[in-house]
DNA sequence: TTGAAAGCGGTACCAA
DNA sequence: TTGGTACCGCTTTCAA
């Protein structure tokens, strides 16, 4: 059957403290009994019961992870960073993929399932800071939306990426630049977009056109064949996101037009196929890894104790410039 | 301070056990009660402790997931469907993203944390194999390699997905068909090979050519490139994989080869790309969430014990016919 | 239909 | 350094 603490303790002809110790990597347990420990659960093949663990200690060592969608490199990068943080640490993870807390109940925060839980890109945030505040469960949000001061966040950039992506196209000598933003209810879109106006104010530029919409190739795709059908097309396109940017870039191959000979384009999130379609495109990277680690460190620090208030990390974005901008046709 | 099961028989007049019984939706409790026990569970905002119930039933009612990569429009929408059927059965899900059984003590299985195991196309699934019959921990394969007997499993005729693949083609009339394989390590890969070469054969077709590699956007667009330098292009393409697909098309439309008028393709899984990123690509789609739903139920049936032997539930793909396959040039 | 009491498998305090 | 023992919070007999 089941071997248990006790089995194991029988077999050591040591207590079951003793045992629970040695688990624990407790330093006061006599080398040759430890020894003697490790052998019998060798030998008796034992593994300690999760669930008896958790109800004892009062933890479970579960982190939860909400996330909206995994079919986005950013996100999935974070995502596999935290689960690599996460097991160095000890700890475990449990996966939502959900968009918003629909039941109010959100299955991860019942139960006293996990002893924090970390939210990836929530687009309505509200509820889930309220609910986690009254369960007094620790959180950390990941490129969150608002800016709640009691929160703990690691966010990046937007205002900077959507900066330096403009100003890198203004350098090569675009006047014409146009923007193509994502849903308003985003902030990250509503900074990357106010990044882009900013970089052309200070050059004394007027926006070429600015269309909002949902970050999908789908829509790059369709604004590039109105722009085209309406005849007034940019000579540069800064794209809230790779999606969108290459959504445009395939209606403006479909006609032969060239990037970045005739268009130059920059876009958003180095998503993987950023460089492996050609041309490879010159996006907007944020730092995924160090993204995913600092939210741990700070959710394990607010479990741990060792975190007084709520504290919010803030990182750069990075402009890789690969294949698709250049200087505009000297015409 | 927390508030636990007896603060909750105490508030309502009841034992512990009633509240339990309520808890677990038993019938035996007179109406009334039930009521009074609801009523102190909302007033106290009682939550059942999740490591408590674990520990007294034998269960953690967790399901563990095991996947390789997220990148995948097909996995992705596996994982999002079993989500989806275990929270409706009750079960929490916890993943992890890992491409091998590295440390042959994988931690989902330590400790008894799950009650089974969902592996999604697992690359090298021998050692799991061992590994969980030793612990006796249910488990189900989704999209395996090998056919191991005594081990359930949720597969798709990969055989057929290439076959009509290239039947499709055949029936457009091309006679030079090629082929861009997946690593020889997958099954699915061989087995897809296998298709396209029955269907030619059927015909008395020889394979224009047949190319193994990586299911990757670069690999596809390395390919074309070959091809295209040696002036030995087929007029129909059946890809293995969608990635490789575009990514032979994007090197086509570098040049300014049309697809389909010049040269048809065929791809394989229906990633969303693949209906965004015109031409809009032909492609198999895989039944994700039958398959998904189909691997819940199987498990479920093992851990209740509702299934004395292993089975397996193989589906048929269904091909996608798009904008990427037409009659080939009549010159 | 209800409840007293005995686990479930560990951890942690306290004494030795 | 070691071990006895009281929990942790819930479920499950078994009687009533």
């Amino acid at each position: 059957m089941k071997v248990n603490i006790f089995d194991v303790a029988k077999k050591s002809g040591l207590s079951v403290v003793t045992v629970s110790r040695v688990l624990n990597n407790s330093t006061s347990v006599r080398e040759k009994n430890r020894e003697k420990v490790l052998k019998a659960i060798k030998e008796l093949d034992y593994h300690p019961n999760a669930a008896a663990r958790s109800l004892a200690r009062g933890k479970t060592r579960i982190i939860g992870l909400i996330v909206t969608t995994l079919q986005d490199s950013f996100l999935d990068e974070v995502v596999k960073e935290v689960t690599d943080v996460l097991k160095a640490h000890g700890y475990y993870l449990a996966l939502s993929v959900s968009s918003g807390m629909e039941d109010e109940e959100h299955y991860l925060i019942q139960e006293d399932r996990v002893d924090g839980l970390i939210i990836l890109s929530p687009v309505n945030e509200g509820p889930y800071v309220v609910e986690l505040k009254k369960r007094k469960i620790p959180f950390v949000m990941v490129d969150n939306q608002k800016d709640i001061p009691s929160v703990s966040n690691v966010i990046v950039d937007n205002f900077k990426g959507g900066y330096d992506a403009t100003k890198h196209l203004i350098e090569l000598g675009h006047k014409k630049i146009a923007h193509l933003g994502g849903p308003a209810f985003f902030l990250s879109a509503i900074e990357r977009e106010k990044g882009y106006l900013q970089a052309l104010q200070e050059e004394g530029l007027e926006p070429f056109a600015v269309e909002q919409g949902e970050f999908t190739i789908k829509q790059g795709y369709k604004i590039a064949r109105k722009w085209m059908e309406a005849s007034s097309l940019p000579t540069a396109v800064f794209a809230g996101d790779d999606n969108l940017a290459i959504g445009f870039m395939n209606a403006l191959s479909e006609v032969g037009i060239r990037v970045p000979q005739d268009v130059s384009v920059v876009g958003y999130d180095d998503q993987i196929f950023a460089s492996a379609l050609k041309p490879y495109l010159t996006t907007v990277r944020q730092p995924s890894a160090q993204i995913g680690k600092t939210a741990v460190d700070i959710l394990l620090k607010q479990i741990d104790g060792n975190l007084k208030r709520s504290m919010t990390v803030k990182f750069d974005p990075e402009l890789i410039v690969r294949e698709s901008t250049a200087a505009p046709k000297s015409d």
